[in-house]
DNA sequence: GGCCAGGCTAGCA
DNA sequence: TGCTAGCATGGC
């Protein structure tokens, strides 16, 4: 199956893979060659996608190439979940007018022109990715999601190539604590993410039903419970439901991005990070990816230019 | 060798 | 309500 979609312009794809491909670690998006090659699971079926992007950043579109048993009759599924996971029907315009007080992050988005968040995909890989994240650097918390994925992640070869998805919370609330704690995990981490998706399982966490409701009832049902604090409510509510102004205003790579942007001597606190993000009504959420991104791309010019 | 990392909990005042 | 020790391992 090949079939095209046409994003809200403007959009740039290649910013989407830049921001997947920010660790070298990454084994579940491959970007390789301009295109994202990923699998994409649903309803226990299987499909190879790959992404990519014709046309220009003014008038994008983008091309989905799908392989798997039966797979034009998921087409739609396929593509609708494509577009949630990179906001193609989302308007930049209405982003770029709402932060319009705020000349910095005007700056960025003009120098990441088409750039839009990039969602997990799904909601539970984005509970568990910010469980795994928390207080540990990212490179330590790529090996942590690699073994989970070693473990119980999905995989399938295809022409001699092996691709990897992320578990469902099926396949992770069967894990034993053990299971983890000996592939480097600590136990509380162990603890959290398995109890995490044993609250999916047994239905006392309903992800489904919790799309629906408002953003502090997300929130509140998620901090519920143990080990997701405020941050990773807001993580997931950003990278997972996709909400335009969740704000993770604590995350120490946000508060180090600010310091960074915005000139300060030291890293800001949480109080003067979210103070700042009332300059971006309603789209707190994406102005925190803009920084997340120019962050990650700054230090990755850096690290070019030092070796 | 020490401090920091995309935090959270439990215990205490 | 607000503060803090402890968690645990890797990167720099």
């Amino acid at each position: 199956m090949k079939t095209k979609l046409r994003p809200l312009p403007p959009y740039d794809f290649s910013l989407a893979l830049s921001y997947l491909s920010r660790s070298s670690l990454e084994k579940v998006d491959v970007v390789d060659g301009g295109q994202l090659t990923t699998l994409s699971v649903s309803d226990q079926r299987v499909f190879l996608l790959r992404i990519y992007q014709e046309g220009s950043v003014e008038d994008p579109v983008l091309v989905i190439e799908a392989e798997g048993k039966e797979v034009e009759r998921f087409t739609e599924e396929i593509l609708s979940e494509v577009a949630r996971r990179f906001q193609l029907d989302v308007s930049l315009s209405d982003f770029y007018a709402n932060i319009k007080e705020d000349p910095v992050l005007l700056q960025l988005a003009h120098q990441h022109r088409g750039l839009k968040p990039v969602l997990a995909s799904s909601i539970f890989e984005s509970l568990a990715w910010a469980i795994i994240g928390q207080q540990i650097n990212i490179r330590f918390a790529y090996q942590l999601k690699n073994s989970l994925i070693d473990l119980v992640g999905l995989k399938k070869t295809i022409k001699g190539k092996t691709y990897f998805a992320f578990p469902d919370s099926a396949r992770v609330a069967a894990l034993s604590y053990d299971a983890l704690t000996s592939r480097k995990f600590s136990r509380r981490k162990a603890e959290y993410l398995v109890d995490a998706a044993r609250a999916v399982e047994s239905g006392l966490l309903d992800l489904a039903d919790l799309a629906e409701c408002s953003q502090g009832e997300k929130v509140k049902r998620l901090t519920a419970l143990r080990g997701v604090g405020r941050w990773t409510a807001e993580y997931c509510l950003l990278r997972g439901f996709g909400c335009q102004d969740a704000f993770p205003a604590g995350d120490i790579g946000l508060r180090n991005a600010v310091g960074r942007f915005y000139g300060y001597q030291n890293q800001p606190t949480e109080d003067a990070v979210r103070e700042l993000g009332e300059k971006w009504p309603r789209w707190q959420g994406w102005g925190t990816f803009y920084l997340w991104f120019a962050q990650s791309m700054e230090k990755r010019r850096e690290k070019k230019a030092g070796s």
